[in-house]
DNA sequence: TTGTACGCGTTATCAC
DNA sequence: GTGATAACGCGTACAA
């Protein structure tokens, strides 16, 4: 491969001329440039990004930790953020954390120890301390989907309170009284917030969530499916399921099925995320649209503005959830 | 942030000793390793990756090229390939081509420009010759899901002829005499392949493909759908179809209920991949089982192997696909 | 506008 | 076993 020096060489001049060209930084008269390129472009030259990056200090690699790469919806987020730094000559590396503290922490060390320029984190398990600590050291980063009060500059996130709110304000609409929950697990801020949103959406009925009428699933399917089962034994009616997101939703949908119920006929299943899937359920899940691909641009654009002082980029912080009616949701039968 | 050198200072040695105990090849005596050792978590120090990449011309990176980063196909191949190369130590540089040649070509540059120590790649739109010319170059790269007999021993696939075969072999084993097809895009290698293994299933049994029942798809949800309302529009009697993917086998669904068919009792469909989402269609999907991790995995430890001399590792070229019966395929009926 | 010289933090090749 | 010291390829004061 090609160095510098040899294209200094070749075009007559010192290499730190020929630096200067490469990052039309400093003014170089037209004929050394021309020189220059045409060195280059005869040699083949190539820049080594590596020798860039220790002169330089700034590797120009952005970490990402999301927790799983396979799943409609870290795919679509990864997305958004792959085609935002590519444009912009960045690269994205990539790292899982599986939800497990342990598995984040290290997945964060990894990157770090990488020498990225800034990491985009969407951690789950990680104390909000932790993320504190972290935001003292050096490498900056951005929070998706997730808030923190300490933090709140650096995070990108989702209304998960509107959306739960949405989601059960439609179904009050439609004319359902009984609405059961199945909620992901508790301890996730996301989860709680979206089951807050249906709270305050009953309130506003002079309703309550019924505790026989809430289960705690895991966001997969098999939690949808037995939750959807254990609210049949509770024994106490409802004429609507809302589901804390569309994986779970979907396993309930099969569970009814298998069980012989018809939905939306006997009762409506409301989904949360609106993942590509959504659509191809049956019948096709109504459900709240989560712009994951748009967030994750932002997410990107925050590092390039905050990171790479690309001035002109705007950031939005935080993201409206909304209702997208399909066919999964009927009206409520009078009684 | 500490250096090397201060390492070396607190530890009262020099600084290539430092460096030895670090990549502890040659024999350093359990003394000094224990000072050196020492120093270093006094300082918190961590070695500067980028200053070992350029001083061993080794990134301890590898660019992944997929064609899309979401859906349900790639997210599933990168988990298999981000385990194993975080395991060891190394990282994972992604880049999505979009199956657009120029697209493909422009990434394949940028993982290039990035010094990646070995390239995987999923890709469709680029030529034979290129890779083949891409192969002369410095940096070795995998080919995932495409065969080139000149590239034969970079090549990981999966058989997709015998998939197709086994598709349409099971139906023709339930009693199915009229099956129509569902293609791929046929520039597509896999595409073909599948197809030829229809086609052989079918000369099993004295039968030839009708090209009344035959649709060139998409491999998306809208290729099945079309496809399936094309296929019905010719008039054409069938029993069963087979798709070339998942994704169109759920278009096709979807497309029937929407027609009014029911399946299978009207007809059977077959998918291809068994990716997460066939287990949730309704019905449940009954397709060819692609062990796309496992493939991911592999690549990674084909890298693994012939790049960083981990000799121990056994590597596998070619996967066997697997028949996953389900619920969208019934006997036919007897005429 | 252009060139010189040093530094970035390691690895690796010599000697000792 | 250990220590100098020269690469690695480039950015960037500073000087000219």
């Amino acid at each position: 491969m090609a160095t510098i020096y040899q294209v200094s060489e070749l075009a007559g001049v010192s290499l730190a001329t020929v630096s200067r060209v490469m990052n039309n930084n400093v003014r170089v008269s037209e004929a050394t440039r021309n020189k220059v390129l045409q060195a280059m472009e005869q040699l083949g030259y190539r820049p080594n990004s590596i020798a860039q990056s220790l002169a330089s200090s700034r590797s120009n690699s952005i970490g990402i930790l999301v927790s799983e790469l396979h799943g409609p919806f870290y795919g679509e987020m990864l997305t958004g953020i792959e085609a935002e730094f590519r444009a912009a000559g960045k690269h994205v590396i990539i790292a899982a954390g599986h939800s497990e503290r342990a598995t984040e922490e290290d997945g964060i060390e990894f990157l770090l120890s990488r020498n990225c320029d800034a990491l985009i984190l969407h951690v789950e398990a990680v104390s909000d301390q932790y993320l504190i600590d972290l935001s003292k050291k050096q490498t900056p980063f951005v929070l998706l989907n997730r808030q923190i009060t300490a933090l709140a500059d650096r995070c990108i996130s989702l209304d998960n309170e509107l959306g739960g709110y949405l989601a059960t304000r439609y179904l009050l609409e439609q004319g359902h009284r009984h609405i059961a929950y199945i909620a992901g697990p508790m301890w996730k801020t996301d989860a709680r917030d979206r089951f807050h949103g249906h709270q305050r959406a009953l309130a506003g009925y002079q309703l309550t969530a019924e505790e026989a009428l809430f289960f705690e699933g895991d966001f997969r399917e098999t939690g949808g499916s037995k939750g959807l089962q254990a609210l049949l034994a509770s024994g106490r009616p409802f004429s609507a399921v809302v589901c804390a997101n569309d994986e779970m939703a979907s396993g309930a949908l099969t569970a009814a099925r298998e069980l012989g119920y018809e939905v939306p006929a006997d009762f409506s299943v409301m989904g949360f995320d609106n993942v590509n899937f959504a659509y191809y359920t049956y019948p096709k899940l109504s459900t709240i649209d989560y712009p994951v691909s748009a967030m994750g641009q932002m997410a990107a654009r925050w590092v390039l503005q905050q990171v790479y002082q690309q001035s002109s980029i705007e950031v939005q912080q935080i993201f409206d959830p909304h209702l997208i009616p399909r066919d999964s949701v009927a009206e409520a039968a009078v009684t």
